[in-house]
RNA sequence: GCGAAGGUGGCGGAACAGGCAGACGCGCUGGCCUUAGGAGCCAGUGCCGAUGAGGCGUGCGGGUUCGAGUCCCGCCCUUCGCACCA
């Protein structure tokens, strides 16, 4: 039977605003059983939402629907990130308020969530920008700074010199702006920051117990890059200490020199006179850089000798002192001990620099390598070496030797004994050795390296302009390999620890350093504090005076909040350019003094709003410790990862602090999280006119303004690279249903994926199918009140009630589990497919037609409750699905009568039987039966069958020669 | 370089516990209906093979197994994250 489309405005429009109306989306919030924390990252609100966006709201929606009909009491809130800089930035261009800019799209937001059918429980509404809200945002401010944990520093800062504001560490992503992409710069300012470092430890630990994705824990574990090792004092001529941190201890012995970070405190003091200018010149150049061209991995390293010595506190002697920009002032102690021979950077650097390389770690190789350069050893050197089990490569007259390493000490006599008087040979092994006919020098430690330099010099005038031993050995090719290695191995050249095997070798130098009270074990992190001083307006002020009395004072929290002065005109100062905002009375004393002009990184609204919901009204405090307790942590969280490091850390370093402030009962504000991936679509890009809308470019990837070719990419929808696809088309052209199932259909949800044109269509024709046979059963047995009795089906019917079942099965468990719902739907189409091939049976049973569609509206109603809402009524059920228990399987339902059971032979399924599911059951029955049957008989003619397995209910498998 | 995920038809993707590879959808082919089709309906659609029988097929090479997309070993490639972190 063919019917027009099913009229999607008409129907939408209908029950548009009813679940609202009805309430269903309302938590009860004093009545905490069943209950269920959903929570979508709340948006800041910019523009207009568009296609991509909808796959957080409509993968949220269909969830909470899901859980209401299972009998949740969902608490399932909505709110606006609401401060931020677009919003400045229009203000400041269009001459509008901020907040007047931010309500305008939060308007359109709100309208495009009910266009979609997606439902909130709006009366918990909050936006950060009302004071209401930015004053507990202020108080929690106070509260860190009571504990310590809020500071102001001077220090180098991120600045972006687009958005003409710092940045945290975790807002610099990749040496650039996470908003605006542009390059970062270090500034030296004074500004507040957030002692998230003191968490670091908690937030790396806790993540264990954390059901979040796996990447996700594993960004966060680096980005709090936790390691372990030590602290090394080396005393300087000069006289102050040099503290350096290493993970790498057990190398200690083979430090030949230190460098420092051009920013480190101590360089001007270390600094030789002479050599102060040059010095002077490398950090301001070091100052310049940008983070990216600094920390370039491809960057060659430079770096300036001070002049000055320090003391390996291990050997005694004397080392000297550089500093580099490859040391990190952020990081350790911003000193570190180069040891050559085991870290690579320092190995580089000690080649280009000329400075000493002593091998401290025996080489992890059972191999060791030789040369004996031409002229250097007697003919006699070669058949006694044949004895020994070593390969003896000749070239240009030199031997080239490697053989295993427990024969070196032989190796190294039969070499000494063989050279001429002139002559030398090099030998690594576990360690360097330089053989001369008169002794064998072990290059381990810095008088020895000088000695073998020297007598090489000596002996041979071409090393005259080498400055070490491994620059010499550099230039072997044939030992290059062996020359540096970073492996934990035995320790060798290190006084009363040499010997000390390789798992233990860093426990052992730590204990020895305690003892000696040279240093000790510390444990260091790439965290930083959290910079959260922001020059801007559209923020929340920070609650804090300076006087000039009584220094830094916290606003009283009975004045808070500090109100966002109201003025017509916002400048690009910020805060600082309204005048009238600055001056105030110091709390203390009453004297003069000045507001702090500076607002809070965003990022601090949005790191306690998951508090807020539970009592969004609360006049008294940030949030109702009974009720957040209750509720809290979220049970199920969902977000882009683009926030897996900002956000989510912030969250959960300041619920820690809550909880530590006797707050909260928990200290991880989300159980679970789930990350939806992005919607990408084509993008133009054309020379001339930048940025091209896909639906305006012509054939052939044309510009539609001047006709060049135009590059193409595939890249998240944004709208700035105009590649968006609108929702009101998509509603207006196929509905919301149909957006909403394609959106939920096109993939697995955590994946990224391409937005499809041709896809979204066949969602509406499933729409269509759907609707038109809904009609035919309707029309067939919509009177029917009864169930059908299974006792009474032939096996047609027997097959559609199994399918019905399984369906129900597969739908539930993947909201359940890992809400693969793409697969979810798939299922409810196949069971369409095949219910609708049913009732073109005439046999077809009308009860089990309308109790299947019954059960296929309410499958499918989380995805599409327009469409869904509109049958049920004209089903003649009287509540809405909403109010109607989520549909139960029936296990006995699954267990068909009969079961298609493939027959393998050798490996390949040459046919398949059916048979009676309970004989299928049993394997022995099953082997029998499969055995006796006509065909499988034939096939195995003239072969002897050498096994046989039979896996009940699922295939047999006959191996016959 | 390090870490993680992943490579399956023309495309998006299924196969969750080693047991029928390619569900579902798109696209394509043929047919029906229609004045018309970018509508609807029916049939087909991994590749080779004339239809069959059969053979080959989940990045490549090996292995375990009656049986491998799935497990093991060795490569290649892609994406994402981190990247001089001492």
């Amino acid at each position: 039977m063919s019917r027009p489309p099913y009229d999607h405005k008409a129907i939408e429009e209908k029950w548009r605003d009813f679940w609202r109306e009805r309430g269903f989306f309302k938590a009860k919030i004093h009545d905490a059983r069943k209950k269920f924390y959903y929570l979508n990252m709340f948006p800041y609100p910019s523009g207009k939402l568009h296609a991509g966006h909808g796959r957080n709201y409509i993968l949220g929606d269909a969830i909470v629907r899901f859980l209401l009909m299972r009998g949740w009491n969902v608490l399932n809130p909505m709110g606006w990130d609401a401060f931020g800089l677009p919003a400045e930035n229009a203000a400041i261009e269009q001459g509008v308020h901020p907040r007047d800019w931010t309500w305008r799209n939060i308007r359109e937001f709100k309208r495009q969530f009910r266009a979609w059918g997606v439902e909130y429980d709006w009366d918990r509404e909050i936006a950060t920008c009302e004071p209401d809200y930015y004053k507990w945002t202020q108080w929690i401010f106070l509260k860190l700074y009571e504990k310590g944990l809020a500071y102001r520093a001077k220090g180098k800062v991120n600045w972006c010199p687009h958005c003409e504001v710092v940045l945290a560490n975790e807002q610099v992503i990749g040496g650039r702006c996470w908003r605006c992409n542009s390059l970062v710069e270090k500034r030296e300012l004074e500004q507040w920051y957030f002692r998230i470092t003191a968490y670091a430890e908690r937030l790396l630990r806790d993540l264990e117990k954390l059901d979040w994705p796996e990447h996700v824990k594993k960004m966060q574990e680096n980005w709090i890059g936790r390691s372990e090792g030590a602290e090394i004092l080396f005393p300087t001529e000069k006289g102050p200490e040099i503290k350096v941190f290493t993970t790498r201890p057990d190398t200690l012995w083979g430090a030949t020199f230190l460098v420092l970070a051009p920013e480190h405190p101590l360089v001007p003091q270390l600094t030789a006179p002479e050599r102060a200018e040059e010095v002077k010149a490398y950090c301001a150049a070091a100052e310049r850089m940008t983070e990216v061209e600094r920390t370039s991995t491809e960057k060659e390293k430079t770096g300036v000798f001070l002049g000055t010595y320090g003391v390996n506190p291990a050997t005694g002697e004397r080392i000297p002192i550089w500093i580099a920009d490859y040391v990190l002032m952020g990081y350790g102690t911003g000193a570190v001990m180069g040891v050559p021979a085991h870290d690579e950077r320092d190995f580089q650097f000690a080649l280009k620099y000329g400075l000493p390389v002593i091998p401290v770690i025996a080489h992890p190789s059972q191999e060791f390598r030789a040369v004996v350069p031409a002229q250097s050893f007697h003919s006699s050197l070669e058949p006694a070496l044949k004895e020994l089990e070593v390969y003896v490569d000749e070239k240009d007259g030199a031997l080239l030797i490697a053989g295993a390493a427990q024969n070196i000490s032989q190796v190294l006599s039969l070499l000494q004994k063989h050279l001429v008087p002139s002559g030398w040979a090099f030998v690594i092994g576990r360690g360097w050795h330089v053989v001369f006919p008169d002794e064998v020098i072990n290059i381990g430690s810095i008088a020895e390296e000088r000695r073998a330099l020297a007598k090489l010099q000596s002996v041979a005038p071409k090393f005259k302009d080498k400055r070490t031993v491994a620059e010499i050995f550099w230039d072997e090719p044939h030992l290059r390999a062996f020359l540096f290695h970073a492996e934990y191995e035995e320790m060798i050249n290190s006084g009363p620890l040499s010997g000390t095997p390789g798992t233990e070798a860093v426990k052992r130098t730590v204990e020895w350093l305690a003892e000696k009270g040279l240093g000790k074990g510390t444990v260091t992190y790439k965290l930083r504090d959290w910079l959260i001083s922001r020059q801007r307006y559209w923020g929340a002020p920070i609650p804090m005076i300076h006087c000039p009395k009584c220094g830094i004072v916290p606003v009283p929290e009975k004045d808070l909040p500090v109100l966002l002065p109201e003025v017509n005109r916002i400048g690009k100062l910020g805060l600082a350019d309204i005048p009238e905002f600055i001056p105030t009375q110091c709390p203390r004393c009453g004297g003069s003094a000045r507001r702090d002009t500076d607002t809070m990184d965003t990022f601090v609204d949005s790191s306690w709003y998951f508090l807020r919901f539970v009592s969004p009204k609360d006049t008294e405090r940030p949030f109702d410790p009974e009720l957040v307790n209750k509720w809290l942590p979220v049970d199920l969280y969902v977000g882009g990862v683009e926030h897996a490091i900002l956000h989510l850390l912030y969250a959960r370093f300041i619920t820690k602090f809550l909880h530590d402030l006797g707050l909260l009962s928990f200290d991880e504000p989300f159980k679970k999280l789930f990350t939806q991936g992005m919607v990408t679509y084509p993008a133009y890009w054309c020379p001339t006119h930048h940025w091209i809308p896909p639906k305006e470019v012509q054939p052939g990837n044309r510009c539609p303004k001047c006709g060049s070719e135009l590059v193409v990419s595939v890249v998240a929808m944004s709208k700035s690279k105009k590649n968006v696809v609108s929702p009101d088309e998509l509603i207006e052209e196929y509905g919301a249903d149909t957006e909403r199932l394609y959106t939920l259909f096109m993939g697995p949800p955590e994946k990224e994926i391409e937005w499809s044109e041709e896809g979204v269509r066949g969602c509406w024709r499933f729409l269509n199918r759907f609707w038109n046979m809904a009609l035919d059963i309707i029309d067939r047995a919509g009177q029917i009140r009864e169930d059908p009795d299974p006792q009474s089906f032939r096996s047609e019917d027997r097959a559609i009630w199994a399918k019905l079942h399984a369906t129900i099965k597969k739908v539930t468990a993947e909201f359940e589990g890992r809400l693969a719902l793409n697969t979810a739907i798939a299922a409810i189409m196949e069971f369409t497919n095949d219910l609708s091939a049913y009732l073109e049976a005439p046999k077809a049973d009308p009860k089990l037609l309308r109790r299947a569609l019954r059960d296929l509206i309410l499958l499918l109603s989380p995805f599409t409750p327009f469409i869904c809402e509109e049958l049920w009524q004209r089903l003649g059920e009287g509540k809405s699905v909403l109010e109607t228990p989520w549909p139960e399987y029936d296990p006995r339902a699954l267990e068909e009568a009969e079961v298609e059971i493939p027959v393998q032979i050798n490996g390949k399924v040459r046919l398949r039987l059916r048979l009676a599911r309970t004989k299928a059951a049993d394997p022995k029955v099953l082997e029998e039966l499969v055995l006796s049957d006509p065909e499988v008989q034939k096939r195995l003619e003239g072969k002897k069958i050498e096994r046989v397995i039979a896996v009940p209910e699922k295939l047999v498998s006959i191996v016959a020669r």
